[in-house]
DNA sequence: TTGATCCTTCAATAATCGTTGAGATATTGA
DNA sequence: TCAATATCTCAACGATTATTGAAGGATCAA
């Protein structure tokens, strides 16, 4: 999957609001399982409607994913997004340039080499 | 240098605008020598004090830098906090999985072994 | 010092975003 | 079918953000 830059200007966006990014990272480390609409609006201190509101904002720019699960709407995160996402700030914006791809390539070497499960919450 | 929420919040924000996106874009490929704050508002299409205004926000967002020299105020990527959000992204916000983190191991590798000036604009 | 250039700041306006609460929809079990 | 649960949608409001044009520093050359 790769970026064009509209969506990423949306990913960005998506993610410049405290309560959508502590969603994301609520549904990273929650895994493939997911998470209830309900569960992670109460996780990170949002109403109803707002956790409703921002989980489709989430949805929309392609971060995380959802399913019906009997009554709950099961969100997870969207893996696969979010490494584009990674991607075209590396290589689109930032034209790949050392300097800046350095630290990455130290956290993939960090997580690199072990499985979803054992990951802490800090790599 | 290691972001913190909120300096991550406010730099996706600052992203998410297509004209600093731009800005970000033409900067990283100006390289360390930078541009003036006219040519890089000419380059986008923005308006002097619409330039003036998105320079400050990517400023404050800690994404670029600026110097003046003689009458131009010269703008240049600012590589440390760029390769910060990127740490960010992979480790606080995405939890160093692998799924996101193999992407950028890709890139990371693919640039690493170049300088800077060697760079071409897709790495 | 004067005028020109480059850029920023300010105030006003328009546009977008986030929150709230009320009501609608889907699913389940009695 | 009816009531209960879980979630979404909508409209209204206030808050934040973007744009525009005019006015205000800073710097330089003559």
């Amino acid at each position: 999957m790769r970026l064009e830059e509209p969506q990423a200007l949306d990913a960005f966006g998506a993610l410049s609001q405290e309560t959508r990014l502590r969603m994301v990272q609520t549904l990273v480390q929650a895994g493939p399982d997911g998470m209830s609409a309900g569960a992670i609006g109460e996780s990170v201190g949002a109403s109803s409607s707002a956790g409703s509101f921002h989980l489709a904002h989430l949805e929309r720019a392609g971060l995380i994913k959802s399913r019906r699960e009997s009554r709950s709407i099961i969100y997870t995160a969207n893996f696969e997004g979010l490494a584009a996402l990674v991607e075209f700030l590396m290589r689109d914006c930032c034209s790949g340039h050392p300097e800046i791809c350095a630290p990455a390539a130290v956290v993939a070497a960090e997580c690199g080499g072990r499985s979803g499960k054992e990951m802490t919450a800090n790599c």
